[in-house]
DNA sequence: TCATCAAGTTAGCGTCTCTAACATATGTTA
DNA sequence: TAACATATGTTAGAGACGCTAACTTGATGA
């Protein structure tokens, strides 16, 4: 039998969150298990997500992937990980063209947020909804702190404040909550009605203002 | 063999939860069998939750939860719908002793909430945070009803609204949310950190006034 | 007293996670 | 270039779980 096996064009690993492995039976499978990983979360949440499944559509046997993971849990750290990537590249895009110093920039950041929660609801339940105790991994939280950070940033400039005095982490840790509470409503089928009468610029500006005055 | 069966003091049905099976067999299965339920959720987190383990802390067979609820999931919900009841008794003796139209009876109720996700937070998380999938019973979105209406309620009284008016559910709206997400980062380990240098009774009484005025 | 039916049991199917043992491709090195 | 070491895959199977079918038990009321 002759090599008939998929190759997922070996030279194309730009991917900066592969470790470096690549192309070698499958082609990269542990990037295709990641995606696979990812779109079954969305599709049938995080709580019904299988090994099995995600090892049928990238085509391999249910072995095959604890030769890349330790276990189920570590594949669904992999997938956040991919995530917090994605929406870390879009927030710093969306920062760019707005002045320093300027209140928008933490509208922005707010708004990147809930955007996250909007449309990759699986992978942000994944990372906040309630599977700590599985999932805790220290580069999770190295993710989170640096979010953190960067809002603090914000808002110290926003206040003139020279860095993260305790008044600029106060109002940070308020409208992170507030925003983290916003993402958690209006993602949720259930609960997105109470809110979908207002205009979700409108409610962010409007809070910034309240936090930072 | 004669009846070596472990006897719940049958008579002691005092529990409104239960919808009215009593002492067959077992004294009173379903309420057990919710207990271990709600036990276990807490102690092993909501996705570790199995059945088996719910019946072998009952001291039943694995079959038997079948003859009173449809599957796992509905076994969830009751366990769900229990807690709500309970958080909803502590909300309204809370809120007795404080007057009405006060701006206080807000704040107490946002520290019933945070309270519940600290002392209960696999309740919590099986109620909100990521189940909603599997998890969608029109009595789970009703109790959430209520609770909204609660806080729109004492909004109105202390704005001096005539009811539910728009700036009312805005301004609920808002104060739900950021309880919301306090109470998700105030109970997760990796993110309490954040919040612990600062007094939540603080917190909850400057975002009211905040938002209130 | 006995028929009825709710509430429990046993047995078993299909699925899932994860491991052990084996098979094969790849790149390195003698 | 042949042989080796290693990374990557497969098959087979153990053990847990969710749920169902069929059977058993015991409380209740005619």
């Amino acid at each position: 039998m002759t090599s008939t096996k998929k190759i997922h064009s070996p030279g194309s690993n730009t991917d900066r969150q592969s470790v470096g492995k690549r192309a070698y039976h499958h082609g990269d499978l542990r990037s295709a298990l990641i995606e696979a990983t990812r779109q079954l979360v969305e599709e049938k949440g995080p709580d019904s997500f299988s090994v099995s499944e995600a090892c049928r559509r990238a085509g391999v046997s249910t072995a095959a992937p604890y030769k890349h993971f330790k276990d189920k849990t570590e594949m669904l750290v992999a997938a956040v990980l991919e995530g917090m990537g994605r929406h870390q590249n879009k927030v710093r895009a969306a920062l760019e063209g707005i002045p320093e110093g300027s209140p928008e920039r933490i509208t922005a950041i707010g708004i990147e947020y809930i955007a996250f929660a909007l449309n990759e609801p699986g992978i942000f339940r994944l990372k906040f909804g309630g599977f700590t105790d599985r999932i805790a991994d220290p580069r999770l939280e190295e993710g989170g702190q640096q979010s953190f950070g960067i809002l603090l940033t914000e808002v110290a400039k926003c206040l003139g404040e020279p860095g993260s005095t305790e008044e600029v982490r106060r109002r940070g840790f308020l409208l992170w909550s507030f925003v983290h509470g916003l993402s958690f409503i209006l993602h949720e089928k259930g609960l997105a009605e109470k809110g979908s009468e207002f205009d979700l610029h409108d409610l962010l500006e409007d809070v910034s203002e309240r936090m930072l005055s």
